[in-house]
DNA sequence: CCGTAAACTTTACGGGTGTCAACTTGGCAT
DNA sequence: ATGCCAAGTTGACACCCGTAAAGTTTACGG
């Protein structure tokens, strides 16, 4: 993953033809193996086979590759949850379905963090410098820097599983807008906690066992509607699948 | 806070005398201001108006120095959390008390957080380089780094809150051991959310409410105990005092 | 066929970092 | 008083970075 096949170094022509996707993709690689601080201008040039300044005809600086590279890793990022979230089985009680669902996607969203913690740290850890300025001054056009930039996706995904919790009745209507807040922090905390803090090194049995510990609390926590009866079970683990 | 009173630079004989803790200080400063990335050897000694090879008469090297500062960091951060806690009346219902601490733990968490991202960042975001290979060498003697760096500290306050909530009866004896991770990671990833992520520019007004949105869900989704009759309420917000 | 303009290169400036080797300073014990 | 040695210094090497100015290549439209 986040090995494009198209090597992105490697180039017949003069003109590279598609050099701005092949340095936002070398930008994500970057990423990918040492986090944000490593998406560097001269690198990515480096990666494509290019000369640093070439870079600046398709970005302005520094920091809109680094955006870029944040947009390819985002879009990365919601593929693996989307991938991840389809495996969860449509049949059973609605409730126990859409738990499941949230659930899973929580999985998913710490599962990707362990697999390539780098884009993980790309897509939330953002100290971006201010994007240059003088925007749209004619160098650096930045048409199509990938979707779901603005408004992470993973946070919109999880809004649906919330909004399925309402349908079925597990989460009241009323407690349903800001509901996002808890369970996004949990499962981003427990990520960062794995990848970059002080559990990094937890035996892969503990920390599968404090991923499942996490989202039985989210579950509990988020209950406040009628089918939210104490005591259901936290439905069966799916085999933390994938 | 984290501004030390001794100056750390000016210094008037040739011999500083605290060198090793001067830099260490000036390390704290840099990683507050910064974040863990602008600790250098070179900052630090600028700082405190020394030449950066006279660094390495203390520390074998930058990642040796960023221990230090991390080390700092951490004191600080348990100190705010603890005055912070202190803040909690010790009268009432001895789950509900019991309740409100460990919200109020949660609560200095995130605020630290917000009040110092740099010493927060510093203390648990670490890509720490491996310790200089040879250690105990001769140079770099690395004693007295600071107490509560190999078990980070807030961990261990959590740890008495739930051990208070097992008491009180909120929490079920066999539930107990492994329930760090839910309340931790909630807390963790709304502070990290706040302080670097997607949430960074949210409202003040907003952010509070997720705040304790999430603390909801924890307290609510720690609940196994014969005291954790549901609607219980979830005791007065405290003011968000401090 | 050819000129224009976009895409890319060369060259270079100015700054940052970690760290080593060798020298100097000066406090402190003899 | 003196000399040792730890604690500082100077100076330098080797790398990294962003990015600006000016030159070269080449695709493409007239």
């Amino acid at each position: 993953m986040f090995r494009v096949n198209s090597p992105a170094t490697a180039r017949s022509s003069y003109h590279h033809g598609d050099l701005r996707n092949a340095l936002a993709r070398a930008a994500a690689e970057l990423a990918a193996t040492g986090g944000p601080d490593a998406v560097t201008i001269r690198g990515a040039a480096r990666e494509v086979g290019v000369t640093p300044t070439a870079a600046y005809r398709h970005f302005a600086n520094q920091g809109d590759l680094l955006e870029a590279a944040r947009g390819l890793a985002m879009d990365g990022m919601v593929a693996a949850m989307a991938d991840f979230l389809q495996r969860v089985p449509a049949d059973g009680d609605p409730v126990a379905r859409a738990l499941a669902r949230l659930r899973s996607t929580g999985r998913g969203y710490i599962r990707f963090a362990l697999q390539e913690p780098g884009i993980f740290r790309t897509c939330f850890t953002g100290r971006l410098r201010e994007p240059a300025a003088g925007a749209g001054d004619g160098a650096g056009d930045r048409a199509g820097a990938g979707p779901g930039m603005g408004d992470p996706a993973p946070y919109l995904l999880l809004g649906e599983m919330l909004d399925e919790l309402v349908a079925v009745g597990y989460l009241a209507p009323e407690d349903r807008p800001g509901a996002e807040a808890g369970p996004w922090a949990a499962v981003h905390g427990l990520a960062m906690l794995l990848v970059d803090g002080p559990l990094k090194d937890m035996p892969e049995a503990d920390r599968e066992a404090a991923i499942e510990r996490t989202l039985d609390m989210t579950s509990r926590g988020l209950a406040t509607g009628p089918a939210s009866v104490q005591g259901r079970s936290p439905e069966g683990p799916l085999g933390s699948a994938g």
